[in-house]
DNA sequence: GATGAATGAGCTTTCATTCAT
DNA sequence: CATGAATGAAAGCTCATTCAT
């Protein structure tokens, strides 16, 4: 399945906010400009001059900044969730698991959501505190998601280490890619994910 | 060779700030507070009230806030580079070089430095632009050492893969450690080392 | 007779809005909440809110909020003044009279209208200069009812002091029972009253 | 005791702020502000304006635009306190114990702190309710030593009604007189007191 | 009539920075 | 060197009012 085609059923579902309406419009300006300014250094002027109204109007949508900071993170950690969900559920292989895991973390990274997935990464301490545990609790999920097949890997005896400490390490190798890969560039995403992977799995084909 | 001893022989060259000067305590507190808010959401009032003097005199020391933040940053950096140098040239076999490449970064980020290692990664886009070129810099010298290494074990067949891409991968996953790793956990930092370590390269123990 | 009688007819003669209506019931609203919070701090979402309708409506019925505090002033004021006339007609005695006059204000302050009696008291200074002069008009009209009734009674030996003094304190008397004077509590309105006339008229019972 | 004289000495005690620091100008032009304006209807860059500074030096001085309406309040009221405390101790008879009650009311309204006094009254519903708390617990202190007063003129037979209606009634019309009474008048201070002593006590001189 | 998104002026508050003492 | 009051620009946010639907 398609990030796309997902992100239209959730939208339907009201998971997602539709990027044609104008807060969605104000969800996307958001994630651009929180992660090219940073958060704090965004002032709600800068947003409101991004999507073309005026400051005070985007209070109609959200009831101040950090609710939008909160829009921007639980719909790309949502998605996330949900996208990997169903890519495992079409893999067979425990190998092939594995890089569902790493190609749908990256695919998110480097695609339409990499705003929004930069921001979930790099301005968690910005977001209050209360809505830091709801976003915890997606990122849980997600993150069990990684444990169970990692830890299924490790029965296989595809990899060795103990599982979660190699889900955080693969977790920060990919993460870090945001500051270094090119999407345009002469690897690919998928060649990426293949070294990723490679560096996963001891031994192979 | 100790990363005190180096930094005593940074702070005779005046390269480093003595921790113990009015200036090297403020540069402290700053990498602490920087790292626990956020540069941004740190104000001036907060640095001077944690080493226990007024706002104003702060600008005794340093001309701006930003001026703070390079600090911090520029200090680190240079002594991740010159304690990198030290120890590389006490490695004698690449396979130690590359240990040693790993180690020296997971020091600097669980040691004594490490808030400061951490403000380096996470602050970077805080730090004004013409600053930001000095610091880059030092951090393309410190990379660039682990270029010529990871060529080395390119060469030798230790690894297989794009020295470059294994460079980026593996220092994402090192700076991600910041966030899960704990020093008095269940692994050593030795240990953690060496898995990393297991990452980067293909076959043996 | 009945202040809900007079009420009628007021709002037949157009001069007070039937509180039925969707104007009424948002001057009824506004009522309430100006004398709760006052009007600086009343929004025109909260009266929306309180009425069940949404805020631009509101400017169907009023071109502003200013005119929405005009309304519930001018209609107050208006009835306190037709009742006091009506009521002073069917007082035979000076001293009934007088009674009449701190009655009245009472029943206005402690009534169904009590809102908006507290609003008239307390609001002055939130209402425009301009509508300040169509209320002062009616007010003074009120005043002069007052001014008349406690000359007859110095004329008549009942009170000794100036007319015009005693009007005040005791109007500042009357109005002051807004913040204590409860009207389920032990004391009945009418003894409140007596003991208005009591301070107001020297010597006999 | 003159007014003055107790100020002074509770400026000494450090419970009233010296009205010639930047904090009791400040106090004073607050309490001039919010008198004529209302407390929401003035800002705080009026209140600057007003002492020739500027919006933001303000909150050097008070953390917040609340505090300033708190700190004029509980001045006024701890100087109506203590200055009755005194005036009573200094009269001999009960009969110049209600009359002390009245002048010194009427002092603190018409005199130089009649801008706080004003602001006491009537912007009450603005402070905070932690702070209103905090204001209350001197106004009952100040309410005691009136009913006190009043019941010992209650026994004495001086008054006939409730000692505590009469409070209330008498508070009306004194604080009333804001409104309506003018100090450089036809009528002194003096027989505005003697008037109020008369609608206060039965019988006579 | 009612809606509700948008307006835009204006609010309180924050904060890096200055400077006379 | 340290102080701390003052600065002033800019921040987040509020809210009466408008208007196309």
């Amino acid at each position: 399945m398609r990030v796309g085609t997902l992100l239209r059923r959730l939208i339907a579902e009201g998971q997602v906010t539709d990027p044609d309406s104008p807060k969605g419009r104000l969800l996307g300006a958001a994630a651009r400009l929180f992660r090219q300014k940073g958060y704090s250094r965004t002032t709600v002027r800068d947003l409101a001059a991004e999507v073309g109204i005026l400051s005070g109007s985007i209070f109609h949508h959200f009831a101040n900044k950090d609710e939008i900071l909160f829009g921007v993170m639980i719909e790309v950690v949502t998605a996330m969730e949900e996208m990997l969900k169903v890519s495992l559920a079409e893999a067979t292989t425990t190998r092939e698991k594995v890089r569902v895991l790493i190609d749908n973390e990256l695919l998110f990274i480097h695609g339409k959501t990499g705003d929004a997935a930069a921001v979930l990464i790099y301005e968690w301490r910005a977001l209050s505190e209360e809505r830091q545990r709801q976003v915890l609790e997606r990122r849980d999920n997600y993150y069990r998601l990684w444990n169970e097949c990692l830890q299924q890997a490790h029965d296989e005896g595809l990899i060795t280490v103990d599982p979660d400490c190699l889900r955080q390490l693969l977790h920060g190798a990919i993460v870090w890619t945001v500051h270094w890969y090119e999407a345009d560039g002469e690897m690919s995403l998928e060649q990426l994910g293949e070294q990723v992977l490679n560096m996963a799995l001891k031994g192979e084909p």
